[in-house]
DNA sequence: TATGAATGAGACTTCATTCAT
DNA sequence: AATGAATGAAGTCTCATTCAT
């Protein structure tokens, strides 16, 4: 499937959309209103909805890849290793927040027809990667034993997924009147905060 | 609205199926198939899906007040004290997991038409007492200064939320058979390490 | 059938909302909340919503017998025959104007299933006393002959009816702010506009 | 809105049900079937069927405008001017008799969300035609000064109306079999007997 | 006698998709 | 390749009535 110039624009409007509205409550007219497209199109283009949702997650993923392999480098200590992975996952999950929001919503569901695999895929990728860090951390005496490795991502993922699933209530608390104020306050702020975080969870002496 | 055992009925089978497949994307007759009941009854007893919606919120939270004040005593150190609360309240969340999914996600909506203030109020609630503790400890000098309160909730109940979302992956990595497994490995390992990881990014010396 | 005075405040809660959403319109539960009884009662009392516009018919219509006979003697002219026919007829009507108003709607249904002939046979009374008043005019050479009797009836209600069915206009084009204004304005001014009419049209020379 | 065929055909499907049955005693399952087309055609087309009833409104009303002005002209007495209004008026709404039935009993209600403006518009045209026809006659001494103009329109439109909604009454009394009998009817008999009616009320002198 | 609960039918509308061009 | 028209299924809700007490 080639990636025509309307097929990306249908996707990016159908990412905002389900973002904000969910799959189930977001209509194809509505998509294809807001894209200034005929709404037989979505059918035509990608044979329906959920195909739809199923193209704009690959499309999403392979904007992707590997960034993680090119700034992480061998001669680092396991803790930079593991603070250059928080701000890389956190920046790129910040970036995509709108598919991740999607996904984590879509992927529980009971009745679900869609094809998450190479999402999943990936989540496993990082899930590994942090392991190998913190495993070698362990090895070489900088990170307590008795950490389980496995439940390191949800802190780090998950402070930053409640913290943007109550972007109103932060917003409003901590005066970000902008999407640009919440950008910086995510960099300047809210990374260091999960950074420091794991950083006392793996070097924290009882 | 008095809670006949019927509405009760209701109420936890939409809760189910809420959580299971979204408030779009469950119908008033899959709830009422379901619950083994006339689709007529769920605007006969509460109005309206989203009025049904509503009243469960405010069931399950009426579930749910003051347990916080009987347990923690004035005499706990701070660190009790924000011990005691993971733990009462990541309990909580979990027994309440699905209505916290749901709200979750409808909350975000930008087409929302759904009354969600009385769950605020109470997330509000969560909010000023872990600041509290917090400050309490930032004076009596056995927590850090330069930590932000207002991002320590993200942390204990993203880390659980994350967890929750992907429990089918942490199923599999984790070897968790069934609920029973889920609920002990809660209990005895996933409030263990949010606690551990609260109290080192408090008390952590760099 | 008895007419309690439950029974009789429900036709009267009944009449007001038919006549203003239409009988369609109107549902027992609106009339049951207004009449402040039990949805059940209607079927209870009455047998059916039809039947209850079918009780109403009969009640309005048996307050209605006779008046007639008794003010209008022999001894009066044709003219003064008329005359007094309009001033009771369009008194009448008005103060029965709501379940004219009803009537003359839902007489007017294909799918009709009420039964109206009490309130038919009433309407050609009229007719016919208006027929006998006009053609003994004519005999006794005041009245033009040339005449159709039949339609002098839709020139007296159909003003009337017309003058109703615009109430809204008319308050407006009228400035009568209430209903006592309009009250006045219908005995005096549109009672004499209607006789002045008739009075033309029957012993106007060309 | 264009006016496909099939709209059209939906429409005077509709504007037929609707003068028989009442707005809220037609379904659209009704309509549909009648017209033969898809039940969602009609929110396909209209949006709604409150839309529907303002298109065939609209499409009704612009079927109607200015003939008044071509036939009558400034040479004409006033009373030809009367005559010839009455004339056009009770034709058209002869005419468009089904349209007026609806708007007339719709327009009455309390609960009323349809749009009226545009209908309303050309009620208050006639009004002013026909006291500015008046008004000329009083001036120029050919009509009676004490007649109040603005209730001549409801002797006028109340007469036919008020034959209409009694149609099968008068049927029966006057043996007219069929609807090209009531066609003769109202232009040999009925219009001549209004416009006599006007003129011995503008005329007559006392 | 009187009522709250419950019901099946049917109301209007929107859905994702397909058809004919 | 692209689209406006059209469709059947399903959505939520309200209806008048009946049931069980």
């Amino acid at each position: 499937m080639k990636l025509s110039e309307k097929k990306i624009q249908i996707m990016e409007v159908a990412e905002k959309l389900f973002a904000e509205n969910g799959f189930d409550g977001t209509s194809v007219r509505q998509i294809a209103k807001a894209a200034d497209i005929n709404v037989a199109m979505i059918s035509y283009y990608f044979g329906s909805k959920e195909k739809l949702l199923e193209a704009m997650l690959l499309f999403r993923i392979s904007d992707y890849m590997s960034e993680l392999q090119s700034t992480i480098t061998p001669a680092m200590t396991p803790l930079e290793k593991i603070n250059c992975f928080i701000n890389i996952v956190i920046t790129r999950v910040h970036r995509n927040r709108r598919m991740h929001k999607i996904v984590n919503f879509e992927y529980t569901k009971d009745s679900r027809t869609i094809d998450f695999d190479k999402y999943i895929d990936q989540k496993k990728e990082n899930y590994k990667i942090v392991e190998e860090f913190i495993k070698s951390g362990q090895q070489d005496g900088s990170f307590r034993k008795d950490i389980t490795p496995v439940l390191v991502v949800p802190t780090i993922l998950g402070t930053y997924l409640h913290f943007y699933y109550n972007k109103r209530f932060f917003q409003s608390v901590l005066t970000l009147p902008d999407e640009a104020a919440i950008e910086h306050y995510v960099h300047d702020t809210l990374i260091p905060h999960i950074q420091n975080t794991i950083k006392a969870l793996l070097t924290y002496e009882k």
